[in-house]
DNA sequence: GGAACTCGCCAC
DNA sequence: AAACGTGGCGAGTTCC
């Protein structure tokens, strides 16, 4: 099927992801309300006892000294002004009205003993106000009912409020296990959760159709890995975990950031201080994180590179050959695509949207992608939504987080509910769209019948 | 007493 | 030449 900017078959994607949509926020999701008073009751004590900690320091007392009110620790503005106007410290980072930064990692720099209770208070406060206190303000006898939205976000993605339902924490395991230890199924049934493997990634080849991403989507060739290797001179082994944290620092400090449009000396800072634990200057010996029997800065300094600036330098010739040879079509692309906005003031989305308005270069060759992939999604959503129905399964579509489906699955339909979104998401939804000329992939994840969303683990289909 | 702003931080 | 894309939301703050 053709589908042209502004069409009938990019209305009827909306019409009818809203009206699956709106099944899904009908159907809602279980919250233990007991749970939730208690966790806030317990979180509430730490940080009661953090503030006191952190109340008889003298960094706190100083701080009083300083200035008329009582001192915030949750104020931004009086800490920054006590830090940097009042203490006179050099802000190592500033925000983006030009005021010295009080975030997580300037703090960190700044290696103050005293700051840790605020950076742990702040922890437990986020969990505790935006997500425990979110789902008991939202939720009604023991039910919350995420909204998930069509109509706000410039590149035609979704978002989620009231409570948002795609930002609950994964990474952080402490924040993961309290915040999900509160969201079960229905009595009996296990939550599902089925991913696209690296959607963006296969999207972007469709507009793109770069040889070389082609080749590496095909044969399932570890990129990631490739671009290790090339930044830290090593040969990439699977079974290191020093290896696999360098292949993660590779992937999310070089390889998506470029993608997205970032630069080698972003990158290189990232990749030095956030992954490595390198200060930026110059390296001494035994620092950073452990490679093989040595550290990063004895490996990197016997590879000729022995502070952050010779860092940036290799990284910049890394990025040259990154666009220059490795991904050539794909560069190209995107001064394609640049230049035809520049010329006609809007690009279009391969489902038949256009965005206009005032873009930057980054925007114009970011949207379309972040969109059309969305849109994968949303099909699958309305499909899988169209065969529960049709079936009169008791297994429910719950939610969906980008490139996700979450649902509330029945035990005795599990196995046909897998084998039919595998059909849907990887065979159905490349037949209707023909301009998807890549393989997709989907993952699985589920938790045991009655456990809550923080027990999930990986299903591997037989 | 509410609107609008900044900052920080969670997700993809 | 320029320099990371999209959101939601809580707390603190300022303005009206």
């Amino acid at each position: 099927m053709n589908i042209h900017p502004n069409s009938l078959e990019a209305y009827y994607l909306l019409h009818n992801g809203t009206l699956a949509l709106a099944r899904a926020e009908n159907n809602g999701i279980r919250v233990d309300v007991q749970y939730l008073e208690n966790k806030i009751f317990h979180l509430t004590r730490k940080i009661d006892r953090l503030d006191r900690k952190f109340k008889e320091s003298k960094f706190y007392k100083d701080w009083e000294k300083s200035q008329e009110k009582e001192p915030n620790p949750n104020s931004s503005i009086q800490l920054s002004t006590f830090l940097y106007d009042e203490k006179k410290i050099k802000p190592p980072k500033t925000t983006a009205t030009g005021r010295g930064s009080t975030d997580k990692d300037t703090l960190a720099d700044l290696n103050i003993p005293e700051l840790n209770y605020v950076l742990d208070m702040r922890k437990l406060k986020k969990i505790r106000d935006t997500y425990l206190e979110g789902f008991l303000k939202e939720q009604v006898d023991g039910w919350i009912h995420p909204f998930f939205n069509l109509h706000l976000v410039t590149t035609y993605r979704s978002s989620s409020d009231r409570p948002n339902f795609q930002n609950i924490p994964k990474r952080d395991k402490e924040a993961m296990k309290i915040t999900r230890g509160a969201l079960y199924p229905r009595k009996g049934h296990q939550l599902l959760e089925v991913d696209y493997g690296a959607l963006e990634v296969r999207i972007a080849a469709c507009y793109h159709k770069d040889p070389v991403m082609l080749k590496y989507i095909e044969t399932g060739h570890d990129m990631h890995a490739d671009m290790m290797e090339q930044i830290f001179f090593l040969k990439y082994d699977r079974s290191k975990p020093d290896h696999n944290r360098l292949r993660s620092a590779a992937k999310n400090g070089f390889v998506f950031p470029e993608f997205y449009g970032d630069y080698y000396k972003n990158c290189a800072t990232y990749l030095a201080k956030d992954w490595g634990k390198l200060p930026l200057g110059k390296w001494k010996s035994g620092q950073g994180v452990p490679v093989g029997d040595d550290f990063l800065s004895d490996h990197l300094m016997a590879n000729g590179i022995s502070n952050i600036f010779a860092f940036e330098k290799h990284l910049k010739v890394i990025e040259q050959d990154f666009w220059g040879r490795r991904f050539k079509r794909y560069a190209r692309w995107q001064e394609r695509w640049w230049r035809q906005y520049q010329k006609e003031g809007y690009v279009d989305l391969y489902t038949g949207f256009r965005c206009q308005g005032l873009l930057s270069r980054n925007d114009a060759t970011n949207y379309p992608i972040q969109g059309a992939a969305f849109h994968c999604l949303l099909w699958s959503f309305i499909e899988l939504d169209k065969l529960i129905q049709r079936k009169g399964w008791k297994s429910r579509i719950i939610g969906q987080i980008h490139d996700a489906i979450i649902f509330d699955a029945h035990p005795d339909e599990l196995d046909e509910l897998v084998k039919e979104t595998v059909r849907i998401t990887c065979d159905e939804l490349p037949k209707t769209w023909d301009w998807i000329n890549v393989p997709l992939s989907v993952d699985f994840e589920i938790c045991d019948v009655d456990a809550s969303w923080a027990e999930k683990k990986e299903l591997v289909l037989t």
